[in-house]
DNA sequence: TGACTTATTAAACGCTGTTCATTATATTTA
DNA sequence: TAAATATAATGAACAGCGTTTAATAAGTCA
């Protein structure tokens, strides 16, 4: 067969992507293949190869659209409880904002810090965007909790914080390593409460030495 | 050819897994595969099969050695600098250790975490108590900078910290996704300084409530 | 209608994990 | 020593993988 024109190029890359994010969804990551795909859309494997380099390219692209679907959550919920919300509110938000992510989509979270091309790691240009984006989200309220404190002990702050919240959600995601019952939020709660008290302390304090 | 005999059971496996190991450290998680362990310890693939019963086991069994490994690591060093070392920095030294583990064996680091055998994930009983002699390392400086805070918060406390520096390690691995240069030392002693200087206030105020 | 163009495929290649009948060797028996 | 037995190990097979490309079917135009 040849020539179908069923869909355009740009919608073919858009099935084939919806495809893929549900077959991760359904059957986990190394379920994946170019042919599952296809038989899913209704196109030959080597389709895919029309609109992505290789699979690992279609993995980029996945991960780009799980990227800016947790961008446009956060900066909706953001938006949406600015109303004179105190900082520690809007970081406890954002920590578990992402947290709940993790656990929602599972699969696809994986596939963002699991999904390493071969050879040499490159980092496109848009992740580097989306991730400073995420940072920026963090920074704005730690700002408002010490307004004056210098930009580098800001820049620390927000990934130490962005770390641990990481941290959280990646050793609770597949393990049920520790714990009993779902004690996520606690942990959250506790990594917030006591590392904003002495950082905010620390901050103010810092201006006038 | 059959009978060889050149090794027993327990040599084969140890062969085995060796090589698995250098071939994962030198070509990473995915490069690993039964032809290729094989071809490096001169066998067939399917001699494999005789010690282990896929190679989903074959990756259980190599993680096992690698958080053996770490375990060592972490008890020879906390023996080693037990004179009188204040508690905060037995766990700056803990925090450090385990994240210089992740620097050096970055690969067998992340087939830890990033091999889920694919149905239930089911945690075998040596990685839990693994785990929790990890977790052993951590509760016993904390204790003592908090000698009467109750059982739930200790816990809390040790896997909060756990998690914190988990993510950082994680973070830093593979993504260059931020800083510049090798800050992650700063993480850390920024995580730890903040987090334990409230937690010991509060754990120490908590008794006299 | 016939020539041209092109979207799509089917088959091929070399790889993978895994199984199992076959084989070559070591050991035991006669 | 020779024959029988037991078994360590293999090699071929199967189904599936990513990827490439010659072949082909269908749309377009003269």
């Amino acid at each position: 067969m040849a020539r179908r024109n069923d869909h355009s190029r740009e919608e073919l890359k858009e099935l084939a992507l919806t495809a893929g994010e549900q077959l991760i969804d359904e059957e986990g990551i190394h379920a994946l293949s170019a042919r599952k795909i296809a038989q899913r859309i209704g196109y030959s494997a080597g389709a895919l190869y029309l609109v992505f380099t290789n699979l690992d390219d279609l993995c980029w692209h996945i991960n780009g659209r799980t990227m800016a679907m947790l961008n446009t959550l956060l900066s909706a919920q953001i938006e949406q409880e600015k109303v004179n919300r105190p900082p520690q509110e809007a970081l406890r938000l954002i920590a578990k904002t992402y947290l709940n992510f993790s656990a929602e989509w599972p699969n696809r979270w994986a596939l963002m810090f699991e999904h390493h091309t071969p050879e040499s790691i490159i980092c496109p240009d848009w992740l580097i965007h989306a991730v400073n984006q995420l940072f920026g989200f963090v920074q704005a309220p730690l700002r408002q909790l010490a307004p004056n404190v210098n930009d580098e002990s800001l820049q620390l702050a927000v990934r130490t914080l962005w770390c641990g919240v990481h941290g959280i959600a990646a050793l609770s995601s597949r393990g049920k390593l520790f714990l009993e019952g779902d004690q996520t939020d606690a942990l959250i709660d506790n990594l917030l409460t006591h590392y904003l008290t002495n950082w905010i302390q620390e901050s103010t304090n810092e201006q006038f030495v």
